[in-house]
DNA sequence: CTGAATCCTAAAGGATACTG
DNA sequence: CAGTATCCTTTAGGATTCAG
């Protein structure tokens, strides 16, 4: 145990298989958040804090319940989301960023700095890049 | 001046449709490199600079050559990578980073450094996430 | 050797409708 | 409210084969 200057990670490293012969960590990394929808949720999630699903739905604009409930699914299991059922009567659930779901706020807020450097939303009439 | 080996970003932002009513950078930056091999492929060719096929093929140690091309194919669609023949008689290709595509480093950087710090090799008993 | 083209299967993702 | 359940289309990706 060497020093401690960051906050508590209380849990260990989440162990990823990795494609190629040589363990690699972009590669794996790559694995478990790099599917269409995961970024944008876990951006929502860093945003707006714990939130419901049908909230988290409206932040994560554009996609389907089908496709939201799937994506959740997978983050849980992979340890970056948690689900927590906050009342039976009217059934509320609420997701929220386990700690190393939060950790990843550095690549999220890249993306996002990125995206706001070099792209654009396309112009009336040219139809380009997807 | 005005050569073309320039740099220093000449070109404009990359138009990218987003999937929601408002445009969202997260959202468009995550169309662009979520797939599962694109972050891996920039990250061999920043560390590797321009490499020909089967040079980058070695470097993303566990890709198919068809799942290759087909990724570099679709980044060359999105402005990030370059392809370029340097030679026709012994057939030889050179795949390197456009501009926009350099500068996804802090992204893929990012993911390194986090990989490096959350994730693991799982362990020789441990059949764990994927 | 170089890389590209085929074939095929497995996922991912979207539209819609419907439950407790 | 918080999802499932279907259905369906598209895409990703792996194995293999082909061509220069």
């Amino acid at each position: 145990m060497s020093n401690d200057t960051e906050p508590e990670e209380p849990v260990g490293k989440l162990e990823v298989w990795c494609a190629g012969k040589e363990w690699c960590p972009v590669t794996t990394t790559s694995s478990l958040i790099c599917k269409k929808w995961h970024p944008v949720i876990i951006h929502r999630l860093l945003e707006h804090g714990p939130s419901g699903f049908n909230e988290l739905k409206e932040n994560v604009d554009g996609i389907s319940s089908k496709v939201l409930s799937d994506s959740l699914e997978d983050l849980g299991e992979k340890q970056l989301v948690d689900r927590e059922i906050i009342s039976e009567k009217p059934f509320r659930v609420q997701y929220s960023l386990t700690p190393h779901g939060e950790s990843l706020e550095e690549i999220i807020y890249a993306m996002q700095e990125w995206g706001l450097e070099h792209l654009t939303e396309p112009s009336e009439k040219s139809s380009s890049l997807v």
